[in-house]
DNA sequence: GTAGTTGCAAACTTTTTGCCGCGCA
DNA sequence: TGCGCGGCAAAAAGTTTGCAACTAC
């Protein structure tokens, strides 16, 4: 009986069309993920996954982040704090950054095209082509700042 | 009795300046510390105190790391592969990045003036002070370039 | 029908901690 | 000499895996 928890959503359909087997547990996953616009680690996708549907165990979490991080459909981030956070990854090419905020911990996503094509220059100088961009600046809010 | 396994190093004055209790293990790793100018990890840190010193356990060297961390002498890098790794700070600003080759995992440090300036006045914009940047670049040799 | 997936619990890896004797300043 | 440090081993925290049952295709 195939049981529907949760309805398809994009990641389902990235799933389906790098031929993965779309399984119940993977579809609530990939719809807590399209839900997300943030940087869960895979405690808090296990929460959230569990909330639309309890049958899943964090084993399948684990599995299913490693699986998608594989495909391409997520990316791997390490913001400190010991546990790997995901988030999914938009395509080759909307590049972003992060400004964490040091006292909060907040983490602020940026773009900004005139880095993009600087890191782009430095890393061909090297002799290299760019494949990723992990930036995270840490800032403190300035004096004076609003809250 | 005081039984001088390493000689002094920078790091150890450091340590010195600081305040903290020079000991016999710390002295040890600030020396290995100094030695390196690669990113180890704390196994391989302890691996090359031990060399020079078998008292010293793998407790003594996490406890060290963080200690220094603390203390703006080290700082912690997150490269993937789930350890984290240390190098020395050097000092409030020479920041420098990192240039990951995809193919061997080899890390390329580099400095760009202009890369300082761009993260610094995007950062500025937002409303923060720059503290920290983390910035990894993973590239793939370019076809042509030398071995 | 079958190969791939899941849940569970146990194993593993990396890092932290409690306790007590010891060494640095 | 006193307070903090270090060794040891046990515990925590995060992640992976073996196995038998199950499910998508």
């Amino acid at each position: 009986m195939k049981d529907v928890t949760c309805p398809d959503s994009p990641l389902a359909d990235l799933c389906r069309q790098r031929g993965l087997k779309l399984t119940g547990q993977r579809r609530t996953i990939a719809f807590v993920l399209s839900d997300s616009d943030d940087h869960p680690d895979v405690e808090e996708l296990y929460r959230r996954a569990v909330a639309v549907d309890p049958r899943i165990s964090i084993a399948t979490v684990y599995r299913t982040v490693r699986l998608f991080e594989e495909n391409g459909i997520l990316q791997r981030r390490d913001f400190g704090g010991g546990r790997a956070r995901y988030e999914v990854a938009d395509g080759e090419h909307s590049d972003h950054y992060h400004l964490i905020d040091a006292s909060t911990g907040k983490v602020i996503e940026f773009e900004n095209a005139e880095l993009n094509a600087l890191l782009d220059s430095i890393v061909r100088e090297k002799g290299y082509d760019l494949v990723t961009t992990r930036l995270s600046i840490v800032g403190r809010r300035k004096a004076g700042g609003e809250d």
